[in-house]
Formats: structure tokens, sequence, C-alpha cells
DNA sequence: CAACGGACCTGCCTGC
DNA sequence: TGCAGGCAGGTCCGTT
């Protein structure tokens, strides 16, 4: 709500080398402009200008914070997007690999947008989807679960929890579940997302929301961060596995 | 086509 | 105390 409406006086690249490089002529490409609009797609955050999008994804480790243009800078704090009125957007990103891209017209056109999945929490995530989709794939239902051409917004954290409150094995072939297991996946993952909103996300070491404020899903978690631990519902000890280069927590009895 | 590993980075923790 | 190694909230891309 802060940026509606406001003109954009330029930006200001400290360092250019995220995920992909930053436009080299974002200062003159916003300079003037003014926001139309805040959205987002996935985990992409959309500012649609006059005649343009700034495409911004946090990757891990980024946050927005609005400051007087006048704060110095500090490590990591990577670019700063002008207002008019003397204060800024700036970019804090210590691992760079978030994002910050310009697409000519409305950012929907982006190639990075274009193949993505649905919004879990909106019509066209269910049941039917995920089964369509997972026919004749042999991939672990975790991995499928986090692809974002299958469905956008589910990190780890949340793929965890939500076969765990499926009761679906994480590495169990996509391919091989039924549908009515994946009505009560899709459920679970419209559940444990709006959960975790709700209670301001999931702080595991750093992260708090634009009130500055961490999120305490944490305290509601049944399966990630607790291999070894007790489920919460049968008081098996939880395992845990390396699946697709992710750490995948489970209960052997719970999930099959 | 699907599946997999590698890549992009820094910070923090553990264990030697 | 220092240092190497492993791991972390994401996700694209190139190679099999």
């Amino acid at each position: 709500p802060f940026l509606r409406g406001r003109k954009l006086d330029g930006a200001v690249v400290r360092q250019s080398r995220l995920r992909w490089p930053v436009p080299a002529d974002l200062d003159s490409l916003v300079c003037g402009r003014r926001v139309r609009a805040v959205g987002r797609r996935g985990k992409y955050l959309l500012i649609e200008l006059a005649e343009g999008s700034l495409i911004l994804h946090l990757g891990m480790s980024g946050s927005l914070r609005v400051l007087p243009s006048a704060t110095p800078p500090g490590r990591h704090d990577h670019l700063d997007l002008l207002l008019a009125g003397g204060r800024c957007l700036r970019l804090h990103d210590p691992r760079r690999f978030g994002s910050v891209l310009w697409q000519a017209g409305p950012a929907a056109a982006h190639p990075l947008l274009a193949a993505l999945g649905p919004e879990p929490l909106e019509p066209g995530f269910d049941g039917g989807h995920l089964h369509d989709l997972a026919h004749g794939r042999r991939v672990a239902v975790k991995p499928f679960l986090m692809d974002a051409k299958i469905v956008v917004g589910v990190g780890n954290i949340y793929a965890n929890e939500a076969l765990h409150r499926a009761g679906i094995h994480p590495g169990r072939a996509a391919g091989r579940i039924s549908a009515a297991r994946y009505a009560l996946l899709a459920a679970a993952v419209r559940k444990v997302l709006a959960e975790a909103i709700a209670t301001g996300g999931t702080t595991l070491r750093d992260y708090t929301g634009s009130d500055g404020e961490p999120g305490w899903f944490r305290l509601q978690l049944q399966v990630y961060g607790r291999e070894g631990a007790a489920c919460r519902t049968c008081a098996t000890p939880l395992r845990a596995a390396r699946l697709g280069q992710r750490a995948t927590v489970w209960c052997p009895r719970c999930q099959r």
C-alpha cells in the first residue's frame, strides 16, 4: 500500500550481481514513472509501473524496507528504488539468491512467470489438479509438490508439513497416489499455508514481516526441524533424509 | 519428455 | 582460536 500511486525518482544499484544481473539501465527505466499496482505471483513480487514492470524475488535471504534515502547503506544493501519525497525502497539480500528484473509491459508476459502453476489459495488448485499432473510421473511427491510448474508457493518447510498432515510419505512416487489422497494433500497445503500466514510466517533465524515482527508458525511445525523427536500424532521418532537435495522429515508410521 | 545434479551466494554452526 | 565442512527459507538450467 505504501508504494501504490507513488512516483519513482530513479534507482541506485550498488551490487548488480544478484541471481541474474540487475538491468544496467534500471535507473532510467523507472525514473519518473508512477507505481500503478503492486502484486504477487508465486514468490515473485510485481511492481507494475506505467509502460513496464519490476519483478522482484527475495530468494532465501532477501528483505525490503522503506527508509529515508539518506540512510547510509549497510553491507548487502544492494539496491534502492528512490521514491519521490525523499524515501526509498531498499533491497537487502546477504545470499544474493534474489533478483530484480524488468519487463516491458505487464509482468505476466515475463518468461519466468509464464509457465507457473496455480496459486495454492485460489481456485484452480485442488486434488484433481495434482492427480492429473502426477499421472505417469515417477518423481517423489515432495519435489513434485515443490515444483512451481505444478503449484507455486510451496517451499521446503510447508511441503514437509503438508505431507505429514495428509499422511503421505514424501518419497512416494507422485504417479502412484490416488485422487482421494491428492484431495487430502491439496487441502493440507491450503491449510498449512493459511495458518502460517495467519501467524506471520515461519521464523527460523532472522525472518520478520514488514512490521519487523517474527512469525510464530515455527511453534506449530509438526515435522520440519524435528528429526529424531517424537511424532506429535503417534509418538514414533521422526525420520530424516535428503530428497532432491532438500531436508526431508516424516513420520514412518503416519505417512505411507 | 522426465529426472537429476549443479549453480548462484553468504552466514552460521559444528567438529576437529 | 582457527579453519574446513556442511547446511540453510529458492528455483533455474544443462546434462543425462
